[in-house]
DNA sequence: AGACTTAATTAAGATGATTAAATAACGACC
DNA sequence: GGTCGTTATTTAATCATCTTAATTAAGTCT
């Protein structure tokens, strides 16, 4: 449920300095760990004492900051201690897997609450499916003893392709057949009474690398997930690169080679047909799921099994391929490999020798720092964005006042 | 020469209220044909009308706006007309290219003044060469009848790996060996007294593009250069994104199959050696500029010559492969083939057949609109961005003052 | 006890936006 | 040809919000 601005991108007056500067003073209380004075304010944001003092009133009447009284003196008055209100609000988070979900409920700095993991519900239509996980969100909001009222926002994941401005899931998920044209966000909405924003399972996983996990600091940065879809998160100066259809990081589309083009093309010449967990399971003769097999494989080839290491071999290398094209595109400063695929040690190795023989300045290569959170920690941070968002608009609105009474002057 | 900000990203006061009115306002009278009343001014800007009158005041002393007088009546007081002062300043660009140079002047709207293509001095050292197009440009704003003093900024444009932050060529350019670390950006600005901002020139071309070409309105899009090097400018929601090595782009390096891995691997199997120029030339059997051979080569292809057509098919399909990966990485909304080899019509035909093969929502395959000006419309519009700039630093300052004398109230 | 320190608030002044009213200059109509 | 309404712009009054400077508050230190 996104807003489009109904106003011409803000009126230029006063009002709107105030904004950004209440917005300056709350990212500097929200960055701070535990408590701090009025005095830091001043200097974080560069304002002056007058109005960090009124913001930071306005904020402790909103409630998203505790007033904690006073402290102790460092020689002179004692300042006046407070903290960001952690529990002022609150997010959680959906990532629905094809086989299992993650939940997770947390406060406004990201701090976790609660979380769980389900068995995604099998054979049931996406909108029962939804309700059935909404109820789950509630159960996780209660057991965390957090009121329905306070969840600000919810961040829901999903594979496949994901219309974030409609909250649509618009494609065919991996797993997810029947999938298609599903009002995600709108659903949840119903469900949960809060705004909800869906997004793509790998941009929420290379949030939740930036955020918390290998990538922090890399505002270039890729994931790429390599398990029986193959995806790819761009983040480009710190945001994440949708494209135009929302189709950017599909590279399990990717064309691997001409003799690839003039075959009978379409399902059998692509990364994904080609290194995807399904092709590795049909070379490798197996069925089931992944984890019953994958451990195996890696350990004959390491051990010197013919097959295997043949298998593992020319799939470490079009994987390999795959980051060093996607390198020389973008030019990330890192590339995060994820997915069941993707976290085997041997790939990894493989895929940055072969990203450093192509770029003449290579990016790092690294494994997923959160594994298969990362897309729930994406989620996290996409729902505080969007809670901060309805703080910020609430913010604009006057506090009710108490009437104060004060002398007229002459 | 670009200046880090030296304040804390602005003060958020009064006076940055000041500063965003007056680049609406400017923004505003930029963007309109000819002249203007104030009441347009305040319909397009959502200004109030003393604001606006005020600003255009300002604009006015600065030299920005011209004003003309009244007009005709449409029914009540005659409006003030006024117009944006494109001769307040004027902008140069240089696209250096291997063999020919191209220089622009134009004035700040874009307008051209004139332009020029000259050969590229050969066997000259850098700065000498540098210097010597400097010359050039200055001789070209006297024929423009443009005083130096009203050069804003320089446009430069160059093969190969640009920093733009620094303004300096880092790698080496395709044919102009021994180019490493020349500060282009330091050496123009000393020749001309004008700030210069330095750029490659492929992601000149998709500004250009975008701004006059065939991308316009496509804020998602890729300029695909085939030449005998073969790069891309990337543009990601209307900016160029450079990366974080500035080598996004660089899909001359792309390996175009795991055929190409593990041979003797590094100058052999890119794309760059398989379907730049260089490669079409050794396997044609020709030598000398592509202009000679080129169009031969492609004429034989039609004509039914077996080993024209095999180049042809090979070296498109290459292409296409490409412009199919760098779309399922970026979901672009266009793409734009440009170089010579990339503004042959059947290897255009033969890249959309791929493109749309591959994607399930497929970008739309165009040939260049601006040709081998593209990237000397790319200088200009970077030109007159950093005056632009320029120009709102300048407003910052308080116009000299004419001591308006008025009396003292009571 | 008095002097210096640190923290926060109050007061006064500056800037710049807005609304409301005034002015300017015209067309139209009886 | 005067009144009236219309359109464009300016002036005046008001308001919001920031800043600096002064003041109050509540200590520590010698």
């Amino acid at each position: 449920m996104r807003h489009s601005g109904s106003t011409v991108e803000g009126a230029r007056d006063a009002a709107h300095v105030r904004r950004l500067n209440l917005e300056r003073v709350l990212a500097a209380a929200m960055s701070r760990e535990g408590p701090f004075t009025r005095a830091e304010l001043i200097e974080a944001t560069g304002l002056s004492a007058p109005t960090v003092g009124s913001l930071a009133i306005s904020l402790i009447r909103h409630g998203l900051l505790t007033d904690l009284g006073s402290g102790p003196s460092r020689g002179g008055r004692r300042p006046g201690h407070m903290e960001f209100n952690r529990r002022h609000g609150f997010v959680a988070a959906i990532d629905l897997g094809p086989t299992r979900t993650r939940l997770a409920v947390a406060d406004l700095t990201g701090e976790l609450l609660l979380r769980r993991v389900v068995n995604t519900p099998e054979n049931k239509q996406p909108r029962a499916l939804l309700n059935a996980l909404a109820h789950e969100t509630r159960e996780l909001l209660r057991a965390a003893d957090v009121p329905v009222s306070r969840l600000l926002a919810v961040g829901a994941g999903a594979p496949g392709a994901v219309d974030p401005a409609s909250g649509t899931i618009v494609g065919v998920a991996a797993n997810l057949r029947g999938w298609r044209h599903v009002p995600v966000a709108a659903i949840l909405h119903t469900a949960l009474d809060a705004p909800v924003v869906v997004e793509n399972d790998v941009n929420l996983a290379v949030l939740g690398e930036h955020w918390k996990g290998a990538a922090r600091e890399h505002d270039n940065c890729v994931f790429l997930s390599f398990g029986t879809g193959i995806g790819a998160g761009i983040m480009v100066n710190g945001r994440v690169h949708h494209g135009h259809h929302a189709l950017a990081g599909e590279i399990g589309l990717m064309c691997m080679g001409p003799q690839f083009v003039n075959v009978d093309f379409a399902p059998r010449g692509n990364l994904e047909t080609l290194a995807g967990l399904g092709a590795l399971r049909d070379r490798w003769h197996r069925s089931g799921d992944a984890a019953d097999w994958l451990p195996d494989l890696f350990l004959a080839a390491a051990n010197g099994d013919r097959d295997a290491h043949t298998i593992v071999e020319e799939v470490s290398t079009l994987v390999g391929i795959a980051a060093a094209n996607v390198s020389c595109t973008m030019d990330p400063s890192l590339v995060v490999l994820g997915g069941a695929l993707g976290m085997q040690e041997p790939l990894l190795l493989r895929v940055r020798q072969i990203v450093e023989r192509i770029m003449p300045v290579p990016p790092a290569v690294v494994a997923s720092a959160l594994d298969k959170d990362a897309p729930l920690w994406g989620s996290l941070l996409m729902a505080i964005g969007e809670a901060r968002e309805r703080v910020r608009r609430q913010l604009g609105r006057r506090p009710h006042h108490e009437s104060v009474h004060k002398g007229v002057s002459a």
